[in-house]
DNA sequence: GCGACAG
DNA sequence: ATCTTGTCGC
């Protein structure tokens, strides 16, 4: 027979009709994130302790090139670390992000050789207006479990006031008339990682991508965070891909 | 027309 | 995301 279980195991895109496809147009872009937030699973299921190996994906560019850099760390160790350079075909849009950087993610994530747990992406999950950002995308397209963390809220509200907010602490993120989802509908959560060596005031916003529920995403972000605002598996990445984003700009 | 907008 | 020096603060 021989070693189908490899086979069986390592990250594969399962439903590969979500591919994000370029050639669509604007509309069909949005149907599809409709249908895609459909197939995302919100509900938990698994706690914490259970996801030992975290991988962060992140995307540096330069001109028409992505360069995408997967880090997989195993209780706090780096053990794979694998990129993978593609065109850019879509411009920046907000709302449909996963059409300009869903595909080099995917092909990052094809390149690993390890099955981790759960994949942090920079970027919206549920916080989306049609409930399907880059995380539940990509998450859905491998149906892994996906966390989104972004920088900043692209859509609903926290219900209480961010700023000040203490190391560890977190204000939950409701659905508003900008989201394709009932009122007061949970998306996310605010959260206040570390702070910045200025004491920034700014938290993360972790939202669910894909195979979890909104508790369990911030309580992954939080084990996963060391010395730096960022989850260090998001944080790693994005180091590497810059490091391979001047490899590519040498030889241009 | 005005405002808002991940990376 | 990307282009970039000096500079404020612990």
């Amino acid at each position: 027979m021989g070693d189908y279980t490899h086979e069986d195991q390592y990250m594969k895109i399962r439903r590969p009709w979500f591919r994000p496809d370029p050639e669509l147009d604007r509309g069909e872009m949005e149907e599809m994130q409709r249908e895609i937030a459909e197939e995302a699973d919100w509900s938990g299921g698994l706690e914490v302790e259970e996801f030992s190996v975290v991988a962060g994906v992140d995307q540096a560019f330069h001109g028409d090139k992505a360069v995408s850099a997967a880090v997989v760390l195993r209780d706090g160790e780096v053990v794979e670390r694998v990129d993978a350079v593609t065109e850019v075909e879509v411009p920046y849009v907000p709302g449909l992000l996963a059409y300009r950087e869903g595909a080099a993610a995917a092909a990052a994530l094809q390149r690993l050789e390890l099955t981790p747990d759960a994949v942090l992406f920079d970027g919206s999950g549920r916080i989306h207006y049609r409930q399907a950002g880059l995380a539940t995308h990509v998450g859905v397209l491998f149906d892994a479990h996906a966390v989104g963390v972004a920088k900043n809220l692209l859509c609903g509200y926290p219900v209480d006031e961010v700023d000040g907010l203490q190391e560890g602490e977190r204000v939950r993120v409701e659905a508003d008339g900008d989201v394709e989802a009932p009122a007061e509908t949970t998306l996310g959560y605010a959260f206040q990682g570390k702070q910045d060596s200025s004491g920034r005031i700014n938290p993360l916003y972790v939202s669910p991508g894909h195979r979890l529920d909104a508790e369990t995403a911030v309580s992954l972000v939080e084990s996963t965070v060391s010395a730096y605002k960022l989850p260090e598996p998001v944080r790693l990445a994005d180091e590497h891909a810059d490091d391979v984003k001047e490899e590519v700009v040498r030889d241009s």
